[in-house]
DNA sequence: TTAACACCTTCGGCCCACTCGAAGGCAACC
DNA sequence: GGTTGCCTTCGAGTGGGCCGAAGGTGTTAA
């Protein structure tokens, strides 16, 4: 199977700015061109993509991404160092992860807490006397998950 | 309770330069100065900051945020407007959250095959006759989880 | 036949949210 | 009185794309 640039934006959910990106900064090294000059993937291609997409959407920085695709290609004496890598890659986006839902927490609270005031406030119709209040009722109650 | 400048990048685990970026745009009403000019930081600083920082990780854009400390500052009557906000905000989350874990275990299966190879090369000293070979492996067998 | 349309290319500038360096002010200690 | 150490402002630089302009090619369709 082969697939234009479109094909694989769509497939992988990315740009076809960010594919290109990756190509012209050597991280696509088997991608094929036609007689027209574009760019034609092949599966090999998109499995690469598959973990470019991965690392970057974990953090990791193209620079990080093509020493780890160079590391690829010299060979299975460079295992131990791909290990690390990955190693490394797996405790970050467990982090992240982690951060994520302890933000998620403020999140909730903040809609839980706003729908409070929807639904009792559409019942008495109560408007705050003044926006000072409004302010302080935000910033000291609102804030303290 | 105050705090320098310094004192609340260590406590919110962010830097200077991004505080400082926060206040010069606006979206830390509340920060004082001292008789040196220098920023100085109450609590309902650090609150403010708070969500701020959950916010921007999450992925909210700058402006975004300034808009929905707009609203807080504007009063009770922006409540739907913020609850609209969060809601979308609790989404985006759930979403990344959720991509992040696919992306682990893309990331888990490499660090197990890695490891895996570690093992067994280890013992019997293997080395791939050339790179062609070890490139296939990865390439064909390894990305796929 | 020529026009429209849809795709592709390259090139280069723009964007966001920082990040950092330079240049300088002020306070406190040795 | 010099050095350390913090702070300030201003302005430039960065990463990782994003996007528009200008132009090529190929297929359909009047």
């Amino acid at each position: 199977m082969s697939y234009t640039i479109q094909e694989v934006a769509k497939k992988m959910a990315i740009s076809t700015y960010s594919i290109r990106y990756y190509h012209d900064h050597g991280m696509l090294p088997f991608v094929k061109r036609d007689e027209n000059n574009n760019r034609i993937f092949e599966d090999v291609d998109l499995e690469w993509l598959h973990i470019i997409v991965c690392l970057r959407q974990t953090g990791m920085p193209v620079e990080r991404i093509q020493h780890y695709l160079d590391l690829v290609q010299q060979g299975e004496q460079t295992v131990p160092e791909r290990y690390d890598m990955m190693k490394a890659q797996q405790t970050r986006t467990l982090n992240e992860i982690n951060d994520l839902q302890v933000h998620l927490k403020t999140i909730n609270y903040k809609v839980d807490h706003y729908a409070d005031i929807l639904i009792n406030h559409k019942a008495d119709s109560f408007v705050p006397s003044n926006l000072e209040e409004a302010q302080q009722h935000d910033v000291y109650q609102e804030n303290q998950p």
